[in-house]
DNA sequence: GATGAATGAGTGTTCATTCAT
DNA sequence: CATGAATGAACACTCATTCAT
């Protein structure tokens, strides 16, 4: 029998966060993915259930991979404000490596398709974080304030810089995103420095 | 609640905001909304231009209404802090009175119709505020960062925690939006106080 | 139950048997049929030419062994009537053990696909009924008429009562069986006895 | 607004009706019907919920003619087999000048969609012969048999004979009808006469 | 012989929009 | 102003069949 064409997934896989980059998930619609990919539409439904499933897929490979990237390098015997601005400044990597990726991750989260996935941070790999987060608290490093509250000051603000698109005309060297870097530990930590 | 005496234009309005929180963009068809304002499809054009026309003018009137609430009561004479504190709560007040209005708000921005109108903050009714930021750094109250990185301490954590769907388990109570302006400020400001 | 030794074309035969029983001629697709038999699609298309093949041959296998059945212990020595109460009862009995196979026979003969295949009598197998029923009439057993006439009320009946849909409350037992074909033998004959 | 066109609800009528006596139920698929009523796909949705409405509402129509059709001139007064004789050419006439309406109405009801609608004899318009039958039972004019064995053959040796395809060298002239006729009658008859 | 990958053509249905009243 | 009828184009998805191994 014929053995799976590696290359006709990954063609899909690239149509898919192209187009859905450029005419939105709605806009996106399976037809127009398949002649992006060189593919018939018939062919999409061998690699994925329906459209929900393609599109979903492609989100939690997107994640895993901006996940792997964000956290590598941890090393929980650092004091927390160096493994945050590790994470802070992987992100930021990662997103000017892989725009296209980043992108269709956002869009993701704000289309209906993002109550089928779970927690962004309810993950394993985020787990020694969380707990460094935990024994700062205890420590008076940073305010005891809901989680939430701390979240709230770290991803969104990373989010809305790494995004082209809303932050337009500003240009993240690596000067800018250890300023925000900074502002962002200001808004958490209970002293500076 | 649909009033027998509502004009038709005002029933297209609310369907429209109603729908498109329940089901989305792209779910929203015009014929569902129709039925849902107990109006004819043809009608929808006699007061719109398009769909893209409706859904448009639907955002920006919402934008008007919820900037208008946001800058009420704001002075020019008081310190940047005071100011933007005013801004803070109002905001909230607006989303915990306007649910599903902001929640319109949102998703349109996260939907490929945001590219057909102008940035959030270029608007003549914030540039009070904006002097004031700029005052405000000159007099080494916060910090010389690009306005950009300001927005970013401001905006989408706001956004974030104003969000029912995305900071679910967290009541914003006064006291939580206090502590989050705080951090706001923290993140912003060159020194505390 | 398919067993593991159990030949392919056994399997596809059971599986398309069982599938347009459950679900129609029109839903059973080629690749249900294939998932049933725990085979490939292409497989099918090894035994046979296409799906019309399929659909024909396994009609024409169910005929063959119904009428096989259905004139078993068939004496040309035996009076009509009584060749014909043992036609009326073999046939229900092949159905009472065979209901699937029987369901296949009339759903085929109420699809398209009817258009395809012969009429039901015209088969060697049965043209020691026809003599019978020639000499019935000559010697004034039988009405003299059109032998379309005869068989509408032999075959239809039987057809109805015997399909467990059309009959639903009523259970064909051995006496039943007995009435009917004396309702039969009835129509057809020219002095009751 | 614009008036619903009847001719358009005709010519969806007629299209579905030979098309489905051209190439069955399955075949016959909704923009098929279209290009033949010469009508837009979306045209027959405003006239009916789905395919599945479509085809049953066409036959309950062409049920409820026929019924109309084959007890005209019914009269409670009349003996039994009189009233029997009259539905019995009543029917052929009907048939044999509405062929086309007569072969949908039987592939539909050998087709899946059959399960949707109710049985054939529970309708209002055939109590009185229900009654016929029960008091010529007690008159011992019929066999006491379960009724459904009387229907056996009354109503499919009737459906084949009025069928041209099945019944196919056979032309059902008014003698062969009132032949046919007799036969029944004897069939369900206690004494011949 | 047997397979799963691959596909163009088709399925039933809904879309945004216009037409005629 | 307001309407429901009407539509061609598009939608997500499945079809019977063939291909390459």
């Amino acid at each position: 029998m014929r053995l799976q064409d590696e290359s006709k997934k990954a063609a899909i896989f690239n149509a898919t966060v192209k187009l859905v980059n450029e005419i939105g998930f709605a806009a996106a619609s399976v037809a127009k993915i398949a002649k992006e990919a060189n593919v018939s539409p018939a062919t999409i439904y061998i690699y994925y259930k329906n459209k929900e499933d393609l599109l979903v897929s492609i989100f939690l490979e997107i994640k895993q991979e901006k996940t792997f990237a964000s956290i590598r390098g941890f090393d929980e015997s650092s004091p927390l404000k160096e493994s945050l601005r590790k994470l802070w400044h992987n992100s930021f990597k990662f997103v000017s490596q892989n725009g296209d990726l980043q992108r269709y991750h956002d869009q993701f989260l704000n289309s209906p398709y993002s109550e089928l996935v779970a927690d962004q941070l309810g993950e394993d790999a985020f787990q020694p974080f969380l707990s460094a987060f935990e024994s700062a608290a205890k420590k008076k490093i940073i305010k005891k304030v809901h989680f939430d509250l701390l979240k709230a000051f770290i991803l969104p603000p990373l989010s809305m810089l790494a995004n082209s698109r809303t932050g337009a005309d500003l240009k993240m060297t690596r000067k800018n995103v250890e300023s925000a870097f900074e502002m962002a530990w200001d808004a958490i930590s209970l002293d500076r420095n």
